[in-house]
DNA sequence: CAATCGTCCTGCGGGC
DNA sequence: TGCCCGCAGGACGATT
């Protein structure tokens, strides 16, 4: 679910407690933890430890407990939340940390689907941890640049929007955004990335930054507003409007914002996607 | 090496 | 009304 400007807007909104202790930490289901780390040990690791960071890289949230990272990748339907009281089901509390001061408020991960993942990075920094080290340059940090942008596409023939959901390639892009970015781009979302031209290209790089700060400022896109479980939520419980800025996403049948033409729903590399065949070539 | 496909899991909404 | 099926914002591993 949460895409790069969600798990960004959650990262923001943790900032503040930064340097707060984990006094206490309590953890459950131990499919969600990997190298090594289970309910019991990660609490063991992190109980004593102040928060001294929150950082992210694409779609992974980074803890920086004491000297070590604690690091949360949400896939479908990871969700932070900061409150009193731990979160409605059906969400179940996977990780939960309180923390020092006088708030009554508690830190709780959830995972509907239970898809999400806790890594651990053992001092450094967490760009050495192997998942994010094989990744491709993150949008918004510095070594996000054209000539990396151009070189990375070269050799590469399956369709554009696959690559731009391809992590290795552009870190934190997913479904809602490969869309997106697709139609502000005016390129059709199943064009082989070998014949995009270089102006097609710097079109595509400069759309990938605008969207997902654009995403960013309206708090991130909650597909379902309301009404489901899944929904994207910020860590109060805040839903994002960028679902009503969606020129594509979930729009099937509804008229093109730029043109006479229809948005179309079909599938590409299994994901739906949405685009509009007039106007995206 | 790069691309495709099935799979993991739970809850919801549509159709019958 | 109730049940069954398909679908969902992600990524990994196996396979071609």
């Amino acid at each position: 679910m949460p895409e790069l400007p969600e798990v960004e807007i959650i990262r923001r909104q943790l900032l503040p407690l930064v340097g707060s202790e984990i006094i206490r930490a309590s953890a459950d289901d131990e499919d969600l933890f990997a190298d090594g780390l289970t309910p019991e040990n990660v609490v063991v690791r992190l109980q004593g430890k102040t928060i001294n960071n929150f950082e992210r890289y694409g779609k992974f949230l980074l803890l920086e407990a004491g000297e070590n990272w604690l690091i949360f990748h949400p896939r479908m339907s990871g969700k932070i939340w900061y409150r009193t009281d731990p979160p409605p089901l059906p969400d179940r509390v996977k990780l939960e940390l309180d923390l020092s001061g006088e708030s009554e408020e508690k830190l709780f991960f959830t995972s509907l689907r239970r898809f999400s993942r806790f890594y651990w990075q053992e001092r450094g920094n967490p760009g050495q941890h192997p998942k994010i080290a094989k990744m491709g340059p993150d949008p918004l940090h510095s070594e996000y640049t054209f000539d990396n942008f151009k070189n990375n596409l070269s050799g590469r023939r399956g369709a554009i929007k696959n690559l731009l959901l391809d992590q290795s390639f552009v870190a934190g892009i997913g479904n809602i955004y490969a869309c997106e970015i697709c139609f502000r781009s005016g390129i059709d979302p199943r064009r082989s990335a070998d014949n995009i031209s270089s102006t097609e290209a710097r079109k595509i790089f400069d759309t990938i930054i605008e969207v997902l700060k654009e995403a960013i400022a309206a708090g991130g896109s909650s597909l379902n507003q309301e009404s489901s479980a899944t929904v994207y939520r910020g860590v109060g419980g805040e839903v994002g409007s960028y679902s009503d800025q969606h020129r594509v996403y979930g729009r099937e049948n509804e008229n093109c914002p730029r043109c006479d033409g229809e948005v179309k729903k079909i599938k590409l590399g299994g994901r739906s996607t949405f685009f509009c065949p007039d106007c995206q070539k």
